[in-house]
RNA sequence: GGACCGGUAGCUCAGCUGGAUAGAGCAACUGCCUUCUAAGCAGUAGGUCAUUGGUUCGAAUCCAAUCCGGUUCACCA
């Protein structure tokens, strides 16, 4: 046919259809089903840190927060099922100038309302404000530069800056005062989307030790200081510039306080490798991170990876606070839920559910369609955000699986495997055989998800093994199977297939229900 | 301007260590519920893989150039 044209493919098809036994997918299946395994070549042994959240105590969380959150957390739980020994960390950046803008206009402009929402706009606040101190300036003669530099509230947010540092009481109090309401909006969002970490790390503790090492650096001769007292590192010579690591006033910027944060993290846990998961705006700051790790030849600079992962945007384009368009994670988290309990009441299927597990169900729904459609995509590569997409439960959605996974539930609630031996010698049927291939990959798709640090991979992998046994499930009848020995074969094939689910959608974050 | 990332079906995305007729989902259209959950299944239609050149027996995949979009290059974080 065609010319007579053989390819390989033919050749290694027709050879698997003929010459391998089916006692050897009978071994393959018992194992699996006796003894299930994953992530066998995982580097046992190995420590690894993933930071991620990283909130910042001067907005609430959003849109861009949770694919942050999701993927954190579910590399983590990639890595420990690929053998890894996994620490969940988190860093709270609670001080800077930023946290002291948000002060200061709340010193000006506070009209008495409190909690992590209010918060967020006094940075705004402060930002209009100092926009017009800087137009009043200009208007009056300075160049912009100078207005800027000039702007009262600005030189008043850097003044309590450095009376932060100096631990003035009235500035400290005010900071934890306001800190705390941003925490218990924070505690209050990881308790509802199953965040959770092994430490917290506050930016108000750590900084103090990247100053010190600021120091050593510069007996080291790896930073220089400046006329004006500000201290430098040239990485010119590396493709980069001069990158600022402690101001002239002495207060430390961003960096000062991750440099300090690598050491800490290695004193105290010894990892081998510390994966940041961080947004790709800050692909430059983490090159310099890592540059400057290893010119100061901390312990394990190499180990240092950032995980760079795309934006979130809207299909109207970048999420905007001064528009409004921001897509606040506890609105959109209600939001799915709510959706789940409509959906779930349209079909009627869980009437004999009660109200608490009603609930737990809607839970269990809206969330995994907000992770799973948060996952499924590459993290390094920028996403949009279609909330009518985003809302939709059929097709590659985390609804469609976890269906699959109820339906099997069904089955297996009233049919289990027996003893019996007798399906071992059953010739398999081409979708049976297909079933038995697929489940084999499970342990080396999270292998590879470990090592491309891509949740990703495991969203696929589980959402065609659902789509396998749908097909499967509707050419084959289960319990009511053409022979007893067909029938333990093909339960045995069920119960594989609801495990691998279950355990591939749990490193997702989402859980699986036995009824929807 | 320098650096980095991306451009695949109307839309959202896979595929990119080179190899079969480029795949899913959504949207559109056809069928399938007296049989284990139809949140399902089976099927139809839809593509100059941004463009041009190169390497190769063979390129969506590798290289170069160009065009388009994004991020970044702060004494912000």
């Amino acid at each position: 046919q065609n010319g007579g044209f053989f390819t390989a493919y033919n050749v290694i098809k027709g050879f698997l259809n003929l010459t391998i036994a089916d006692s050897y997918w009978n071994t393959l299946l018992e194992e699996h089903y006796y003894n299930p395994t994953y992530g066998k070549a995982g580097p046992n042994g190995q420590k690894v840190m993933v930071e991620y959240a990283s909130p910042n105590t001067n907005k609430p969380l959003h849109l861009g927060h949770l694919r942050n959150i999701f993927l954190g957390w579910s590399i983590a739980e990639i890595l420990k099922a690929a053998g890894y020994e996994v620490v969940k960390s988190c860093i709270v950046n609670d001080r800077g100038i930023h946290i002291c803008k948000s002060m200061i206009a709340w010193l000006r402009y506070s009209n008495g309302q409190k909690g992590d929402h209010f918060v967020g706009d006094y940075y705004v606040k402060f930002n209009y404000a100092y926009k017009a101190e800087v137009e009043t300036l200009m208007a009056a003669g300075k160049t912009k530069e100078q207005a800027e530099k000039e702007a009262p509230i600005m030189q008043a947010a850097q003044q309590m800056l450095v009376d932060w540092e100096a631990g003035k009481p009235e500035v400290i109090d005010l900071w934890k005062q306001m800190n705390g309401w941003v925490y218990d909006g924070f505690a209050a969002t990881y308790d509802a989307i199953g965040a959770d970490f092994d430490i917290t790390y506050y930016e108000s503790n750590t900084y103090l030790l990247g100053k010190k090492t600021v120091q050593e650096g510069l007996e080291k001769g790896v930073f220089y200081k400046k006329e004006d007292g500000s201290v430098w590192i040239d990485l010119t010579a590396d493709g980069l510039d001069e990158k600022l690591v402690q101001r002239k006033d002495g207060t430390s910027v961003y960096i000062t306080q991750d440099i300090g944060l690598a050491q800490q993290k290695y004193e105290e846990y010894g990892m081998d490798q510390s994966i940041y998961v961080v947004g790709d705006e800050q692909n430059y700051h983490f090159k310099v991170l890592k540059l400057i790790a290893e010119k100061l030849q901390l312990p394990k600079a190499d180990g240092i990876y950032h995980l760079s992962y795309g934006m979130v945007e809207l299909p109207t384009g970048k999420m905007k606070s001064r528009e409004g368009t921001v897509v606040d994670a506890d609105d959109l988290v209600a939001e799915m839920v709510a959706i789940a309990e409509v959906n779930t009441k349209e079909l009627g299927k869980v009437d004999d559910f009660t109200d608490i597990e009603l609930s737990e169900l809607y839970n269990i729904i809206g969330l995994g369609a907000l992770k799973f459609y948060l996952l499924r995509v590459d993290p390094q590569k920028k996403m949009i955000f279609n909330p009518e997409e985003s809302i939709d439960i059929h097709g590659f959605t985390g609804p469609f699986v976890q269906y699959t996974h109820a339906r099997i539930k069904s089955i297996l609630r009233k049919e289990a495997p027996s003893d019996a031996s007798d399906w071992m010698n059953e010739p398999l049927l081409p979708l049976e055989k297909s079933m038995l291939v697929f489940l084999e990959q499970f342990p080396s798709v999270i292998e590879q998800a470990a090592t491309e640090h891509n949740p990703s991979a495991v969203a696929g992998y589980v959402f065609k093994l659902a789509q396998l046994f749908n097909s499967f499930y509707t050419q084959h009848q289960i319990s009511r199977a053409e022979t007893p020995a067909k029938k333990e074969l093909r339960l045995r094939i069920a119960v594989m297939t609801a495990h691998v689910l279950s355990a591939g959608m749990g490193m997702l974050g989402i859980r699986v229900p036995e009824k929807m």
